[in-house]
DNA sequence: TTTTGTAGTCATATTTTTCTGACTTATTGC
DNA sequence: GCAATAAGTCAGAAAAATATGACTACAAAA
């Protein structure tokens, strides 16, 4: 069995893992979305053009994996799933800003 | 003519890039090394386990075109080249300790 | 002068990631 | 009941990233 935490140990580099939390095509434009606002497969798909259902799938199971996003169930009138952004998810977007302002 | 300004402003999410800059198998490991020392080619190759001259070629090329090294020949004694570390690659690691703290 | 070390390039494989299109299950609106 | 929307899965195709092995060019050492 392989814990997630061996993982990032098995890294020769710290930072390594993190990054890899964001790495594929799709996943850091999701994670902004859903910053702002829940956000939802169809929505996503609509979105962010040049997208698919395959990766979008792929991407947001595994920024749940990774605890940066929830997965919801709604229960209510049209009945829904909504991912919404993690506090673990939301301490990093301060980071996030930095790198950005150091372009 | 595409510049390197106008590549980032075409990116749906301004850390996108930033991210870009440091993805690929072996850049951050380059990038971590780089930052206690010099690097050289052929002692990447033997330090790095796994690794091969063609990507360590290629990584090490757009670390330099997205200047976070810099290219040097050393004219002395044993005629060779090293990868310096630039000031914005300094300004980068800080932000990067901040990141492996968060997990 | 033949070998060794450094710093690669090039063409071609192999692997990994991403995309496409068909199909599914459940709910809701008409 | 019938079609539409939501949220996917699955197999296979295409594209992108990495790896391999052969080769080059230059300098220095034996």
């Amino acid at each position: 069995m392989t814990t997630k935490k061996e993982l990032v140990e098995n890294e020769t580099c710290p930072a390594q893992g993190l990054l890899k939390l964001l790495s594929g095509k799709w996943k850091l434009e999701i994670f902004r979305l859903a910053f702002d606002a829940p956000v939802r497969f169809s929505s996503l798909l609509r979105q962010i053009e040049g997208s698919n259902k395959q990766s979008l799938s792929v991407a947001l199971r595994e920024l749940e994996e990774v605890e940066l996003l929830e997965k919801i169930v709604i229960t209510a009138k049209p009945l829904h799933i909504e991912y919404h952004m993690t506090p673990k998810g939301k301490s990093m977007v301060p980071v996030l800003k930095q790198l950005e302002n150091l372009l």
